[in-house]
DNA sequence: TGCAAACCATAAC
DNA sequence: GTTATGGTTTGCA
């Protein structure tokens, strides 16, 4: 069975799908509708579910951490995801984008590089993230430091963005998947956006 | 800048 | 099997 939670913080709405202490899916938004609709698309189709009105414990500790991260707090999330029903490729991915630090950005193509494959495709599987903002998907951007695309919509990736920034000044490579992978301090995507969207 | 072509894993037919 | 689809990138005018 797996279990279904939804909770308003400040006018954010933050979901969540979980079954055995395991998280399927979670999901970040101003219209409750919408969180749950994100989720339900993740579900894996052949387990019940059930949308819950209470939060069990397991349940407020992942929504809290969600508005935690939403805050640009650095929170560390050990949560267990259920990464195995994913197709290898976008489980490779999805773990090389978790390993972005919060202040830091990179991008699609760097990605691609680390992991294998190509750009494209690297976005594709952003935009279908199943665990946003828990998988960081908002810290990639295309090479040229522009912002790409966001699921729930630029301004919002801009926003979380500036709250994650720290003030740092240089790309550092981080080792990914046994390859180097380089991220650039997330002042250098916000420089060329804040005229759009501020 | 702007455009075309290459790129590549998925999902949908 | 095959095709269509992008949250891309690069090169060239």
């Amino acid at each position: 069975m797996i279990e279904i939670y939804s909770q308003n913080f400040d006018d954010v709405w933050f979901s969540v799908a979980c079954s055995q202490n395991q998280i399927i899916s979670t999901s970040f938004s101003t219209s409750q509708q919408l969180t749950l609709s994100n989720i339900l698309e993740n579900l894996p189709f052949n387990i019940p579910f059930e949308v819950f009105h209470k939060p069990s414990a397991f349940a407020k500790t992942i929504l809290s951490s969600l508005k935690a991260i939403y805050d640009g707090k650095n929170v560390n999330a050990n949560f267990s995801l259920a990464l195995t029903r994913l197709p290898p490729y976008t489980q490779k991915t999805l773990k090389a984008t978790a390993q972005i630090p919060i202040g830091y950005i990179a991008s699609y193509g760097a990605i691609a590089k680390a992991v294998g494959g190509g750009p494209r495709a690297v976005g594709n599987i952003m935009a279908s993230n199943p665990f946003a903002p828990i998988i960081p998907c908002h810290r990639v951007v295309k090479s040229d430091f522009s912002l790409g695309g966001y699921g729930g919509g630029l301004k919002t990736k801009f926003d979380l963005l500036v709250k994650e920034k720290k003030g740092f000044l240089t790309s550092k490579d981080i080792e990914v998947n046994g390859r180097k992978l380089q991220v650039f301090p997330v002042e250098y995507s916000l420089r060329n956006s804040v005229a759009v969207f501020s």
